[in-house]
DNA sequence: AAAGATTGACTGAATGTTCAGTCTAGAAAC
DNA sequence: GTTTCTAGACTGAACATTCAGTCAATCTTT
């Protein structure tokens, strides 16, 4: 019978699975500590096939972590596209930084990001990715902001500020969730998180009961 | 038995020389990739006498880490007491989490928060460190709050929520900080907080040239 | 269509290096 | 003269990377 690698084997196929379990790997370990061989193990092959399909270990992690910035990322704006109201795509980008997803993605677990900046600080091939990421990300905040504001849903502020200060904000709580800070819960990340908004934005914003969709891990 | 009670502190200097350049080398290397030897070289002695004083290369980093935060919690809150309005020191606060100070202190480098949040995913032992000095800085900004408000300098917030988050925000920029982001600047994350912490508290607030007087040394 | 040639995917067994921690013994302090 | 301090040499394990091929497909040539 097939032994574990019964897939056909394709080159991308491969390379795919194998950030995933770098990842995998990587949220366990972090990122200095993770081993060619834990990844080959958890992809079900040999430390030279890993070798083989990324020339260094460096690579291999870097383009994990590309990998799993822009996943997340993707999902993340294209959920945001389905939703009608300013107000109400900034609420899923509060949540999307703030609660537990269900899925069991682990490219989109929080110790990644601790892991993220504490490598680029050293590194600038992760810093680059970092950086380019978090600008995407800023972005994305102040042009939702932009079109509040012109369908008349925000007041006035600056978008660029406030881009600033949100993104900085949701860093902060998401450090405190991943270490498992027994005060701040993601819950209550997410509703200071809201208040702050609304507040901020000029518009009324009650903690909804949105908190039971997306219970799990 | 061994008492370092009659002796000069002989042995504490060298423990401090070696807490110091740990220090040094973590902030360079990353705490995962401090080598003993680096330590030693740093510190002018052999790998050998850095194990006779600290069991392990764990002990060693747990140590450095507790130390640095004590020393950086202490020079600040002593900084803090000099001065008389609430809404001066809740200033000098937000100043010494955003601005960069003169004092060549390797232990106040922001890269060495990312290090010690990354390593809190996984060790314990760093996790309590961590957790223990998050408690006191929420505390720290919340009684803040407390004696501003009992002073009538500030408007009617909850403290411990205005502590979350303010310390969630300046975390956020830390990082940003740390990792010289091109857009955001120490001094323009100092002016984003104070803004925030003015509006929210509802207390007057005009970037004053605050930058000047903490400048070389 | 069979025999060979070519290539991409893959592996097990080295190789060589890097390090944390040990050992031994000498120097200094008391 | 015993205890404390210090360093040089060493050990053993961990680990990234290399190497020398094997295997199974596709492609060529006949």
């Amino acid at each position: 019978m097939r032994q574990q690698a019964d897939i056909p084997g394709t080159a991308d196929q491969r390379r795919e699975q194998m950030l995933r379990a770098a990842l995998e790997v990587m949220a366990e370990r972090g990122y200095p500590e993770t081993r060619i061989a834990d990844v080959a193990e958890r992809a079900g092959t040999s430390p030279a096939l890993v070798i083989y399909y990324f020339k260094t270990k460096d690579q291999l992690l870097t383009e994990a972590i590309r990998f799993a910035e822009d996943n997340w990322y993707a999902t993340g704006t294209s959920r945001l596209a389905r939703i009608a109201t300013a107000a109400g795509r900034l609420e899923e980008l509060v949540a999307m930084s703030c609660l537990p997803e269900a899925d069991a993605d682990p490219a989109s677990s929080w110790v990644h990001w601790l892991d993220l900046w504490a490598q680029s600080a050293r590194h600038p091939e992760v810093a680059g990715v970092r950086q380019k990421f978090d600008e995407r990300w800023r972005e994305t905040i102040s042009s939702l902001v932009l079109e509040g504001q012109e369908a008349g849903e925000f007041g006035p502020v600056d978008p660029a500020d406030f881009a600033v200060v949100l993104s900085a904000l949701l860093d902060g709580l998401a450090v405190q969730i991943a270490l498992g800070d027994t005060v701040v819960s993601p819950g209550r990340a997410f509703e200071l998180s809201m208040r702050f908004v609304a507040k901020e934005l000029g518009f009324d914003w009650t903690p909804a009961d949105r908190k039971e969709h997306r219970a799990g891990r």
